[in-house]
RNA sequence: GGGCGUUUAGCUCAGCUGGGAGAGCGCUACCCUUACAAGGUAGAUGUCGGGGGUUCGAUCCCCUCAACGCCCACCA
């Protein structure tokens, strides 16, 4: 038969996808449409970066969400992914900074703010949907209307309305604070955004002189050039060489200022000298100590780094080489240096050792709020996938530090507050006209910016219009928050799943999503983070060019369920994208009968035992599928339709069909192509959410209307199409049929080879179903002859044998085969089966088993033993036939 | 120092409330069989990190040891 087929032998991603995510832009397949459910779904993106370019930790983000928002869209909600892009202040700011120097010589300084923010906007139109379009190459279906930009306008309203709530309730407040400050940056930066890194340093023991008593103590410190800050000498009041102390002067080496002596609990008499120095402006636990003693503050810091003029000795020296000056200085007096590792923290950004700083910055009183964000977890009012990161959530909250939210940059959401000439301040939602205390109309807005996450944090009030109650309406607010899930990676919980949590509630007294997916964190095949320095990162775009976005997106589902780590092998994929041309080849087979297929299935009675049984393994998968989508186990959906298309539909259902289709029987060939039709529209369905565009390419020649796959139902279990004792016969067809093959294999049996079979079972029905099956049974395994017979009849003598549990195998190859080789192999199937067999009669056996185990479970080991026992006596006669 | 997690076939990993040790990739042999060599058929591979305990029964629960990873805190 010539069989008419113009579609190419591999399947072709490029064209195909971009021609698809144009249809159905066009088609607005990604507006939110009602649906049976009658509920809504909603997913807000994590706003990616504009500096950014799309890694694979986004196109995991991507895919994820948009498998899950497919599957909702399909399964009737009303579904709405929301886009966006995040401002990034520090990054944008960085990046902006370094081109205008590169291209003008000018810092931003030389241009002054708001020319400079014009720069910043322009390069952000240019540059700024770079990200958004890589996005595309993906598949993701989010509605592009609702994408926002962290810095737009409704944001901006949501911060500043944020904001002055908590200003007035005194939640927000200024202070001078010892913050990480990042000389890089010039600006300050959350404890959240320092790495500690290990740094070899010096641990330093430096004498100071006892002014009253003129005796010496030795304190130890591993920053002794910051001496010129010290404000006080403290050591544990507990410490009885040091305690007649408390209360008289020491005197600073070098630039011989006189502090006093302090007692402190800090103090750990244990380390280093017992004494300490104490310099509460650049050191964390310093400055607790120095408000506990009300010691004054003294900066000897620039903005840059270096030290300034209260340090004479030093000024205008970075740390480093101030160290080695003030070495050089001590003289004697430095009386030890010893080798020491130092936890130091950097700039996450910068990359830069911070220096601790004290300076007035804003705050965030958040006490609170993370009390209530930890009970809605604990009450259930939102739940992490997986249960374990709840863990590293609470550990945060549980242990609120106010978050220092004011950032000196000029990119970003400047502080809503206004200082007048006389010395008023307050907080205002929109620009004043003039002081609200003295009337005064001269005023300035306070120079700082916000933490980017201030704004992130409302982010899913603001994405839905919030607090523009006109925006509200349109973006239809009340219906889609809370949003259903959140998905993202375990880095940012505290970052920003706390404070979205925290910033939501405070607003809305509800959860700002229902769940929280965490997924994992994508590495290279070794479990190294993917990292510029390292050159492992594997790029997302490439991988699309190279093997289409199905495989990659289908490589990244199947790997992603509830582990914390995702390591990414090419390769990986490379097996994905056979899976995908497998399943377009598999297509390719069925295209050609498409035209003789009907779109609706014949009447239950004209199914054929295989059709029964494909039906019944498809509603398995749609129960797998469903029931793994559900709790965000994509690895367990993907296995399950993998396994499916290989091992059940490809192996044995195409290759079962091809004796019909190719045969003479008009109708049976009718209702095969049908069958083959309807299963093929059942498989593209189900995987659409993790393959959408050949799932949507194979559906177009499926569906005799305009209609998409995109906008179908999905498949859902029915429990008519249960059918054990279907999956039981086809079981031990598919057993027999191996069992033959295993034989021509041992044997050395040629494809081309024809055999004649002998079967001996019991099982009457299997029986029936073979001998209707013979013509199968050549096409599977070329048998061009056989005869089934009980197990009471005579074996064959010097046959190639086998045995399954319910049939002996016989292959009469007198002459052509080596009997000894055919003995071994039956031996060690036997041996095999004989530990089998004892490992379930053993239970049987024993006493404990039966009188403890649950019944079901003794009614296994009982079949199972019998099947065993079956087997092995099977293959004693098959042993015995040889010996004969 | 506190917490979390990991350790299962050469590699990457799955194994739900304890009752058959699995998948993919890789590997071996044979095959370009008319959907597919990006394929097919058959096959090999594991003291489930070590030790102890609970149990009729442990990859799964408990204790302990070891290795590795991550997060937080701190290190004068």
């Amino acid at each position: 038969m010539e069989i008419q087929n113009n579609l190419p032998t591999t399947f072709e991603p490029a064209e195909t996808e971009n021609k698809w995510y144009d249809i159905w832009l066009r088609n607005k397949s990604f507006k939110p449409k009602k649906g049976k459910q009658n509920k809504t779904f909603t997913i807000m993106m994590p706003p990616p970066n504009v500096t950014g370019k799309l890694h694979m930790g986004h196109a995991l983000d991507a895919t994820t969400q948009d498998t899950l928002i497919r599957y909702k869209r399909m399964k009737g909600f009303e579904t709405l992914w929301i886009p966006g892009t995040d401002h990034a202040g520090i990054s944008t700011q960085a990046v902006v900074e370094k081109l205008l120097w590169k291209e003008e010589k000018k810092t931003r300084h030389d241009l002054g703010r708001d020319e400079f923010l014009k720069k910043v906007w322009s390069w952000k139109e240019e540059y700024g949907s770079e990200i958004v379009n890589q996005q595309k190459k993906i598949g993701v279906s989010c509605d592009w209307d609702y994408s926002t930009f962290t810095l737009d306008e409704v944001p901006n309203k949501a911060v500043k309305k944020f904001f002055v709530m908590l200003y007035n309730e005194g939640l927000i407040y200024q202070n001078d604070y010892i913050v990480n400050w990042d000389p890089i940056l010039q600006s300050a930066i959350s404890d959240a955004e320092v790495d500690h890194k290990d740094v070899k340093g010096f641990f330093y023991h430096v004498k100071y002189k006892v002014k009253e008593t003129g005796e010496e103590i030795v304190i130890a410190t591993t920053r002794p050039e910051t001496m010129f800050a010290d404000t006080a000498v403290a050591v544990n009041p507990e410490d009885e060489r040091f305690s007649h102390l408390v209360g008289k002067t020491a005197i600073i080496p070098i630039c011989n200022r006189e502090i006093p002596i302090i007692g402190d609990e800090h103090v750990d008499i244990e380390k280093g000298t017992g004494c300490l120095k104490v310099t509460p402006g650049h050191d964390f636990n310093d400055f607790e100590i120095g408000k506990r003693h009300n010691l004054p503050i003294i900066n000897i810091l620039n903005k840059d780094g270096s030290f300034n003029e209260n340090a004479p000795e030093i000024t205008g020296l970075k740390p480093k080489e101030a160290r080695a000056k003030v070495e050089e200085l001590l003289g004697e007096l430095l009386v030890e240096k010893k080798e020491h590792l130092n936890s130091v923290g950097h700039g996450e950004r910068s990359g830069e050792i911070v220096e601790p700083i004290v300076s007035k910055q804003w705050f965030v009183n958040i006490n609170k709020m993370a009390e209530e964000s930890v009970r809605a977890v604990e009450d259930g009012d939102m739940t992490f996938f997986p249960k374990g990161w709840e863990n590293t959530y609470f550990s945060w909250l549980r242990n609120p530090k106010d978050w220092c939210i004011s950032r000196q940059l000029w990119w970003g959401h400047q502080i809503p507050v206004y200082y007048c000439d006389n010395s008023h301040q307050w907080a205002a939602e929109e620009h004043p006209e003039s002081c609200p205390h003295c009337s005064s109309t001269n005023f300035t807005q306070d120079p700082d910016v916000l933490d980017t996450w201030f704004s992130s944090g409302l982010w899913p009030l603001s994405t839905l219009g919030w607090p523009d109650e006109e925006k509200m309406k349109e973006l239809r607010f009340d219906d889609f928050y809370p949003n259903s899930v959140l998905v993202t990676g375990f880095d940012i919980i505290f970052f920003w799943v706390a404070r979205m949590m925290m910033m939501s509630q405070k607003v809305t007294n509800q959860v700002p999503f229902k769940d929280v997916y965490i997924h994992a964190l994508v590495r290279d095949k070794q479990g190294r983070k993917m990292s510029k320095s390292l050159g492992n990162g594997i790029d997302p775009i490439e991988m699309i060019n190279q093997y289409g976005a199905d495989a990659m997106r289908f490589t990244l589902a199947a790997g992603s369920g509830y582990n914390r780590d995702l390591n990414l092998d090419p390769e990986r994929i490379e097996g994905y994208r056979n899976f995908v041309n497998k399943l377009w080849n598999a297509f390719r087979f069925v295209y050609p009968f498409l035209d003789k297929a009907s779109d609706t299935l014949p009447t239950k009675s004209e199914w054929h035992l295989h059709d029964k049984w494909i039906l019944a393994e498809l509603n398995d998968v749609a129960k797998k599928m469903n029931d793994a989508l559900d709790i965000y186990r994509f690895d367990d959906a993907s296995s399950a339709i993998y396994q499916f298309v290989y091992d059940k539909f490809c192996s044995w259902y195409i290759e079962l069909s091809k004796n019909i289709l190719y045969g003479d029987d008009e109708k049976a060939k009718v209702i095969r192509a049908t069958m083959l039709k309807y299963c093929f529209k059942k498989i593209v369905t189900l995987m659409h959410p993790m393959t959408p565009f050949i799932t949507e390419e194979i559906w177009s020649y499926l569906s005799s209307n305009d209609e998409k796959l995109i906008d179908q139902e999905y498949v859902e279990f029915e429990d008519k199409l249960v059918n054990n004792e279907v999956l039981e016969m086809m079981n031990k067809f598919i057993e027999v049929t191996s069992g033959v093959r295993n034989i021509r294999a041992s044997v050395n049996l040629k494809p081309k080879d024809e055999v004649d079979v002998r079967l001996f079972t019991d099982d009457k029905d299997l029986a029936k179903f073979i001998y209707e099956s013979r013509h199968f049974l050549k096409d599977l395994a070329n048998v061009k002859s056989g005869k089934i017979k009980s197990k009471a009849a005579d074996r064959p003598k010097k046959s190639a044998s086998f045995a399954t549990t319910s049939t002996e195998i016989f292959i009469p190859l007198e002459g052509l085969i080596d009997i000894n080789e055919q003995i071994s192999r039956i031996k060690k199937e036997m041996d095999k089966t004989q530990v089998d067999f004892q490992k379930n009669e053993g239970k049987l056996n024993n006493q404990n088993f039966v009188q403890n185990a649950k019944p079901e479970v003794i009614a296994e080991v009982k079949e199972k033993a019998d099947q065993l026992y079956e087997k092995l006596n099977s293959l004693k006669l098959i042993l015995k036939s040889f010996e004969d």
